[in-house]
DNA sequence: TTGTATGCGTTATCAA
DNA sequence: TTGATAACGCATACAA
């Protein structure tokens, strides 16, 4: 019976250890005003029992707590978020009804004084932190003060190793690095001169994306980079830098976007002749990224689940807020997914 | 105050009605001896008032119901089920404090007899049926005996349109065919012979596949089927039939293993010197497919997310036995991911 | 330091 | 046909 060991509750302990439930409560949950011996019993006795709190009780007593989730994105302007929100928005319905508030503070770009002056806003108003953060040492030190207040943190999409944040909900960026080495060489067959775009070095996955890249380049003789170009995200940039990157170097036969910037990318290549146009793949299904795909010009894109990202880092602070259950996990990590037009 | 609305609960609805919660309650949930006026009053009420039950009340309130989802699947011998049970048996677990149960009834093969036997033995035993079914008619008659004995039946994996199952929780099979298709497009060029590699013609969802295939074809002409052969999802005639394939038509350059089969199928591919072997792409990522990619001879998987049809045909007839909800679509339907060595 | 009483929202049982 | 009451598991205010 799987589900005895969920039939073990404060009352039996209570009954067993022969002291009310207000006592096992008190023991359980670090109350204090309980004399320590009585306490080690009981826990003893929960722990040989294995007792797990019940969340729908959890629930329905706390329904006086209005817990809210602060959500710190730079999603402005950036499309990828429109779908993590979205699976973050799903979520929250479902989780209203224990009267779980989510609250939104979206910034546009990498700004570190506009985030630190936002995360400023928020101190006080959350008790739990989802956030996208920019790798900066004093974001980190931003981070650790609200998990030092207590505040559950959650880093989504970017994450800071560096600081105390309790997990992190996003991708592999290496192993997207080294999926999409992977696949051009499965499109392009031994020979390949790759031009890279990315978004800026500043950015942590970027950074890892192209380590990846590079990594699983290291097994494959017969290609090689023939440039680097960064676009800070920016179309018009894009644009004007990969028209450069492909002026210099004709001999280009696979075009790798790995960041935002994609329609811009494209606007540059389609200006090849049809026949003399790279292979081109890239991240993430944006509208203005699929679209390039229906005009032929990127092949194919590597897809990191967007909308999965959003609901689970909400989860995680439901569960501890809610149920006060911490995550099982440092890292929930969503693979890299490979779509064609056919399957997106 | 978004959580405002799901204030609104049954003790304040019979205030308002100036009846008693249990006249509400069973005016709601439909289980009679209430007056017909009374009923259309309070339901009246609570549909003014957007009145949505609260699932942690109803959690506690039915620890005393025990309901049972039986699930019946093709599983045995075959891995793919491996991965949507271990889906089922996760969400099962996260259910299992709303005293849920599942009870698992395996079979090997697809003998119509033998599943219309244990649909049997389930009879009375289950509160939800979950299936992977059989496409014959007689199983359809046994899933709409299910349905009209009040029993919430889904199918999974396979589908049979045909009969009165709630919903269906699968991969569409005819874009998986379409996908492939694409696939072998991008990774071969303009031309190709292709020999296809079947379970049978039995089974829909294999014939789905196959016709998502030609159909995709027909924008490629430099693209040809060699020949088709089923195997039964035995790895013995898998391969037999590959084996022969390969040496009746030497001029084979791709592979579409669309089912089962698929180590027996790569062994006979293996069979030919390095540089003749054709370009294999085959579904779902069980222990020896994936070795098969490891070893190089398939390039590239199409996956299904098996984990998540699992747990999503749980959840499904979870919300209905506990939260008494329908669910909200016909068709619960996973993509079609392509997947390198790299990003398994 | 400990116990008791009450309430959260829903359902089931029994009495009226 | 209805209403009252207890119960589910947990948290908390208050009494002892």
């Amino acid at each position: 019976m799987l589900e005895d060991i969920y039939m073990v509750t404060m009352k039996k302990i209570a009954e067993l250890c022969g002291v009310s439930r207000g006592t096992v409560d008190r023991a359980l949950n670090g109350r204090g005003r309980v004399n320590a011996e009585t306490a080690a019993m009981i826990k003893k006795m929960a722990e040989q029992l294995g007792y797990e709190p019940n969340p729908a009780g959890k629930a329905l007593a706390a329904r006086k707590n209005h817990p809210v989730i602060g959500v710190l994105l730079p999603s402005e302007g950036n499309a990828f978020f429109d779908d993590v929100i979205h699976g973050m928005d799903r979520a929250a319905a479902a989780y209203a009804i224990y009267g779980l508030t989510v609250r939104y503070y979206p910034m546009k770009g990498y700004n570190v004084d506009k985030q630190l002056h936002l995360m400023e806003q928020m101190k006080g108003k959350v008790n739990a932190l989802i956030i996208s953060p920019i790798d900066d040492a004093r974001i980190a030190k931003a981070i650790d003060d609200f998990v030092d207040a207590g505040i559950f943190v959650v880093t989504v999409v970017n994450d800071i190793k560096s600081s105390k944040r309790h997990c992190y909900v996003g991708s592999d960026y290496f192993n997207g690095g080294e999926t999409a080495c992977a696949l051009l060489h499965a499109l392009l067959g031994e020979q390949a001169k790759v031009g890279i775009v990315m978004g800026s070095r500043q950015v942590l996955g970027h950074r890892e994306r192209l380590e990846g890249f590079e990594h699983r380049m290291k097994r494959l003789p017969g290609f090689s980079i023939v440039d680097v170009v960064e676009n800070g995200d920016d179309e018009i940039c894009s644009y004007e830098r990969t028209k450069n990157l492909l002026d210099d170097h004709p001999d280009i036969s696979a075009m790798f976007l790995l960041a935002a910037g994609v329609y811009g990318a494209c606007r540059a290549i389609m200006q090849l002749p049809e026949g003399k146009r790279p292979v081109t793949i890239a991240f993430d299904s944006v509208p203005s990224t699929v679209e390039m795909m229906r005009q032929g010009i990127v092949k194919a894109i590597l897809y990191q689940h967007p909308v999965r990202q959003g609901r689970m880092a909400i989860n995680l602070a439901f569960e501890y807020l809610v149920n006060g259950r911490m995550p099982d996990k440092k890292n929930y990590i969503m693979k890299n997914e490979i779509r064609l037009l056919e399957n997106l």
